[in-house]
RNA sequence: GCCGGCGUGGCGAAAUGGCAGACGCGACAGACUCAAAAUCUGUUUACCGCAAGGUAGUGGGGGUUCAAGUCCCUUCGCCGGCACCA
């Protein structure tokens, strides 16, 4: 079906007084790309620098996260960007200078793996998916001001991830340290966690194991009681939070520890410290330096710590088996003297507070399920409903009938001097490994001097460029140590001959902070001017999959705590506001490739146009929830209000005439406008406050479904007609803005309507002269008053038990009481049997 | 297992404690048409009733309130996140 494309004259039956009748000209597909040029070509969005601006001048950032450029957009990015276009335009024609702009998280595997398969470089892979997937984008007339548009593979941002790089390697948030990765023997290579499958590489079947290697960490962790406290002041969903929580893990317990017989002492970290006198083993993880040790005279210990070794972590997290192998260590317990065994365990995770726990198997689950499995004693200490609660303490010596928590400060205290005991706070959230053995990404901006060690390249020497003569096999070490040219280089300290840092940098170093960049995305000698960042941050609201709910959401969080601290960014937190959009579904799936379920979002504005795409998106569904695309049926319901909008405006004759003083209209009149201004109302209150975007357009379909009922006739119609078109067009605006601008030179205005001032309410015409009143008898609604607005509560109350709906249901009763409450709507008369 | 969210017509959904189902899709009927498309008009939660109207109804059960889809307790189902976290 071609719905708006060279449509027939409708056979005009309209109870619009149409004075004319021209045949219609819009034609969307043209008009939409003619607009579009002119909006480009006369920089109608683009965003004012600081200096343009004084500290009054109202502002509004509006951001949605940076697509990696695969080459065709979805109907994900679509929804995306709509949503944001929307904000966006309502937030300028409310007067406010608005930074909505578009970007390319362009380093990443992908463009490699293209590499790898069809010997194609890099950056003319990426370049050429950026330019399709631009022009997609630009179809769909999103108001960005693309001069401002950034790439994070061009050395111009990706030298300013080295030099924030080396501002933190001043201030100690980098170290190097080992850390296991999926090592490929076969290909000799590294493998990120989505090429492993199984335990085998995704694309060649070789087996992956865990191997320890050398690596560049940010020290998040020490941000991390900020990253959990900043939330409380954030504006975002209660579940990314909860999801932020989690994964920040903050717990709260003791850390003690417990002495060999050696004399070794063996730290523990414990929320149940109460429990200590419950303990009968302590469990390590088997890559705790004790077991190593120990390991190296007890060849039984050596090779149960191998075997856990080789499992990968998938494994290792799967298996619910509680392994582990008895040392010939013991410790003394630090209140009661008795020797206590030594395990190691594979549940134990190193990288968990201290890598050793005491084993309370009365009181813990796993333990018990551990003791049980090597017979160890299993003693109750607390009294409690359930023996996984706190409680009061039994067989605990001095401290038997304390409650738990008077006992565990207690035996901090006590412990203290003799046991190292203190609180202590541990979480879940690991330093970010930033190191990946790829080429594609920032090249760290270290080298490795035979003399000095691993030293920092100096500012000046930035940016370290990635090479161009590099071989892509996918076998071998990373491709960077490849090039001839790339890795010679002098010392920065000493100029000794040294090798360049062949590592490149995770991506979300990219995404870290692209929003700031965007304010200043041409500069040279910065990698933003503090002042931009003053005049638009924090940005006012993020819009995004849910996807990036942790991962990039506390990277780029992290990220803007350190770069207030190096006296760059000012605000505490980067996103004031965050809404996750849901997915786009097919059919209950998710749209991909190999399902063979994608709709091209080309091919839908082909037929129906990007307005009537858009429109759809934005009505279909809650933002927050998925959208499952069923077919064309939603999509035509949208473009048919479009065409509707245009054919009842096409006959209206442009006026100057101001609308009449309010007492001259008729009821009619008044009760159009007053639906008119209310509507106006409500989505200013939906766009500014609510984010209700679905309810948007029902308001708007509402509104059109009055305007077309009413009968232009009195002796101002046209003026009337002129005051609403005026109006209705810039509400549609922001939503479908090819149409509305057609339609704003239509009415007789020069200008694009995305200039245009959104409309101002007349209070006046909030209030109808007469209300309906909901009469409820006993909760029951038996009937409907209309009544004169300015009627007093006691009126209304006259009213309702006058009237004869309500009468039979009194008949017998004895009346209770009447309530009216604040608002006036409704009169709640209760009665009970006489 | 833990945490979070969601359960409303045939479907997408609305309802900021105050008229449940707005708006849209689909379906059905009618107008226009030689016909179709498009457009316009009407009907569309269930049950009872010729009708006026009544009764029930927001996954199930209970509660708070004059009033509950909305708040509280409980239970079932679905979705998402995390998952040996000491």
């Amino acid at each position: 079906m071609r719905v708006l494309r060279r449509p027939r004259r409708p056979s005009v039956n309209l109870k619009w007084s149409s004075r004319h009748v021209s045949p219609m000209t819009y034609d969307p597909l043209q008009h939409e790309v003619n607009i579009q040029e002119r909006w480009m070509k006369e920089k109608a969005f683009r965003a004012p620098f600081a200096k343009e601006m004084t500290p009054a001048t109202p502002t509004f950032y509006m951001l949605v996260m940076l697509p990696y450029p695969s080459g065709r957009i979805h109907m994900g990015h679509v929804r995306n960007y709509t949503l944001g276009d929307v904000v966006a335009r309502f937030q300028r024609m409310r007067g406010k200078k608005v930074m909505h702009t578009m970007g390319w998280d362009s380093f990443g595997l992908p463009a490699e793996n293209a590499a790898i398969q069809h010997q194609i470089h890099p950056a003319i892979w990426t370049r050429k998916n950026i330019a399709d997937m631009k022009k997609q984008i630009q179809r769909l007339g999103i108001s960005y001001d693309w001069d401002r548009e950034l790439a994070s593979f061009e050395p111009a941002y990706y030298r300013w991830n080295q030099w924030f790089f080396l501002q933190m390697w001043k201030r100690g948030d980098v170290f190097r340290a080992l850390r296991n990765v999926n090592w490929c023997e076969a290909l000799g290579t590294v493998l990120a966690n989505e090429q492993v499958v199984d335990g085998k590489d995704e694309r060649t079947g070789h087996p992956v194991v865990q191997k320890p290697m050398e690596q560049y960490f940010f020290a998040i962790t020490k941000y991390a009681d900020e990253l959990i406290e900043g939330l409380e002041s954030l504006d975002w969903p209660e579940n990314i939070k909860a999801m932020q929580r989690h994964w920040i893990g903050r717990s709260a317990g003791a850390r003690l520890s417990f002495e060999l017989i050696s004399g070794v002492r063996i730290s523990v970290f414990t929320t149940r410290i109460d429990t200590l006198f419950g303990v009968s083993f302590l469990a390590l993880s088997t890559e705790h330096p004790v077991i190593q040790e120990a390991a190296q005279s007890d060849p039984d210990l050596a090779s149960f710590c191998q075997t856990i070794g080789k499992q990968s972590r998938e494994e290792r997290l799967t298996s619910d088996v509680k392994l582990g192998h008895r040392t010939r260590l013991q410790a003394r317990h630090p209140m009661t003297g008795d020797l206590i065994p030594i395990f190691a365990a594979n549940y134990v995770l190193m990288d968990y507070g201290t890598g050793a726990v005491m084993g309370v198997p009365g009181h813990d689950e796993r333990d018990e399920a551990f003791a049980l499995k090597y017979q160890l004693p299993i003693v109750t200490v607390i009294e409690a409903p359930t023996r996984w609660e706190p409680g009061v303490l039994i067989h605990s010596g001095d401290f038997s009938g304390m409650t738990s928590e008077a006992a565990s400060h207690a035996l901090v205290k006590a412990l203290a001097q003799t046991a190292d005991a203190e609180w202590m706070l541990t979480f879940k959230l690991k330093d970010w490994g930033l190191s990946r053995q790829r080429y594609w990404g920032t090249p760290i901006p270290t080298v490795h001097c035979p003399q000095c060690g691993v030293v920092p390249e100096t500012e000046d020497r930035l940016p370290v460029l990635l090479p161009e003569d590099i071989q892509f096999s996918g076998r071998g070490a990373s491709p960077l140590t490849t090039s001839t040219t790339f890795l010679q280089v002098a010392c920065p300290e000493c100029g000794t001959e040294a090798r360049r840092e062949t590592d490149t940098m995770d991506t979300f170093v990219d995404s870290s902070w692209y929003w700031l960049r965007y304010l200043d995305s041409k500069n040279t000698t910065q990698a933003f001017h503090p002042d931009e960042a003053k005049a638009w941050t924090p940005v006012d609201l993020y819009i995004g999959g849910v996807e990036h709910a942790t991962m990039h959401l506390i990277y780029a969080r992290y990220f803007h705590k350190v770069l207030r601290d190096l006296g760059m960014a000012h605000a505490d937190e980067p996103f004031q506001r965050l809404i996750c959009q849901g997915m786009v579904l097919k059919d209950g799936f998710k749209m991909s490739k190999s399902k063979g379920n994608i709709v091209d979002p080309d091919d839908v504005i082909e037929r129906y146009g990007a307005d009537a795409l858009r429109l759809f998106m934005i009505f279909a569904s809650p933002i927050e929830k998925e959208i499952d695309w069923t077919g064309f049926e939603g999509i035509e319901g949208a473009a048919r209000f479009l065409k509707r909008v245009e054919r009842l405006i096409d006959p209206h004759t442009p006026t100057q005439a101001s609308l009449p003083l309010l007492s001259r209209l008729s009821p009619e009149e008044k009760k159009l406008l007053s639906k008119l201004h209310q509507t106006l109302h409500r989505m200013t209150d939906d766009l500014e406050s609510r984010y209700s975007f679905n309810t948007l357009v029902s308001s708007l379909m509402e509104l059109l479904n009055s305007i077309q009922e009413h009968t232009f006739s009195s002796p101002h119609a046209d003026a009337v007609r002129q005051h609403v078109w005026d109006i209705f067009v810039r509400l549609l605006a922001p939503t479908a803005p090819h149409l509305s601008e057609y339609l704003w030179t239509r009415l007789g205005h020069s200008g694009f309507v995305a200039h245009a001032p959104w409309p101002s309410c007349i209070p006046e015409l909030l209030v109808t002269d007469e209300i309906l009143v909901v009469v409820q008898v006993n909760g029951k609604v038996r009937a409907r008053l209309t009544l004169p607005s300015d009627s007093t509560d006691t009126a209304k109350q006259e009213a309702a038990l006058r009237c004869a709906e309500v009468q039979p249901w009194l008949q017998g009763k004895t009346l209770v009481k009447v309530i009216v409450p604040p608002g006036g709507k409704i009169v709640s008369v209760v009665v009970k049997d006489a």
